[in-house]
DNA sequence: TATAAAGTAAACCGATCTGTGTACTTGAGT
DNA sequence: ACTCAAGTACACAGATCGGTTTACTTTATA
């Protein structure tokens, strides 16, 4: 089935490089090692070769994601989400989240590729969710939404202006900060 | 000379509605209601007309936020910039931030046009360093950072997955509570 | 070894893209 | 009234778009 896997790395690549529009299905076909003939064997319509490559990116993500924060103990993995961002950031073809991207070439919310754009900011949040809860941190959920926050802000950042270690460390210290179950709230 | 502003204010709806590569030249014409050869008097090709809608969203954005938040004293300013925010998302025809979609869509750092995305994100950074210290907030320029990370926060996640008055309220709840220049800080 | 699926190479289709050229009309200023 | 810039209407150019077709070649399997 999966026989062309060099199909969406390729797909992944220049989507993320040039943009979807920008990117014509010759030059997929080509760059990929393969005719067009054989791309529409697999793929129905250059849409359908989008969707695939989002799903793609939304497992190849989220598992990274997990793999990176699995070195962390528990308690640590809120802050370890923002580590996580700022070695995306780092990486020298950084061209920003694809699904950002994805949901600003098809700006309108009943589009289906919109649509797994949200979809995956869905997951991202439910999974830090997740994380927030199990780190014991206090209000895990007010947590969660501001670490979401966070981190979508940074990522927007360094889409357009490029990494901005202070910014970065300005939310580090933020969630660094955030008291877990068991302390005591600060008096008001 | 700026003789054809609707041409200026219909290329700002249908690049937001559509996106840049989505709007073609006829259509641009067509529904400004002229010809595409006048267009092209004015405007040499059809990146100086994306150059010139994105220096008009500029002024017009940072106008219309000024004018807004005048409306409420300087200590409350930072507050009112999320409440700029949040009834801009709640337009109905909200697309999210042109700078962000014109980054995402020509995502190489070194394109004039993505260039000028990050332009007005500077301008804006500055506008709220300046808002919160003239707000009198304590440490300014950091919350200045934390608020320009809220806001973009903010803006992405509205336009990918529709507003979310929630993740507001934490935006809002997070900046109430920054304390002051003469408030004593908490005892750590 | 015969067959059928799946690959390559490349021409082809109609539509659309940015951008230009031609011919005619309008309108303001001297 | 004459002129000239600027407008309209619209065909046109060359390239590229997504997608298909034709003809030939490879390859695995019964």
């Amino acid at each position: 089935m999966r026989k062309y896997p060099q199909l969406l790395t390729t797909a992944l690549d220049l989507f993320h490089q040039q943009g979807f529009h920008a990117t014509g299905v010759d030059q997929l076909a080509a760059e990929a090692g393969l005719t067009k003939k054989t791309l529409y064997r697999y793929f129905a319509t250059k849409e359908a070769l989008i969707d695939a490559t989002l799903q793609l990116r939304d497992d190849d993500f989220m598992a990274a994601l997990d793999a990176f924060v699995a070195a962390t103990p528990l308690p640590q993995r809120p802050q370890a989400y923002l580590g996580y961002l700022a070695q995306w950031f780092a990486q020298p073809d950084f061209c920003g989240c694809l699904f950002i991207n994805a949901a600003a070439e098809y700006p309108q919310a009943d589009d289906a590729i919109h649509r797994q754009a949200a979809a995956h900011k869905t997951r991202l949040r439910n999974w830090l969710q997740q994380c927030c809860a199990a780190a014991g941190l206090a209000e895990p959920v007010l947590r969660a939404q501001q670490l979401f926050l966070l981190g979508e802000g940074l990522t927007v950042a360094a889409q357009v202006s490029g990494m901005d270690t202070a910014l970065l460390q300005v939310a580090q210290l933020q969630v660094a900060a955030w008291p877990y179950q068991d302390e005591a709230v600060p008096a008001s």
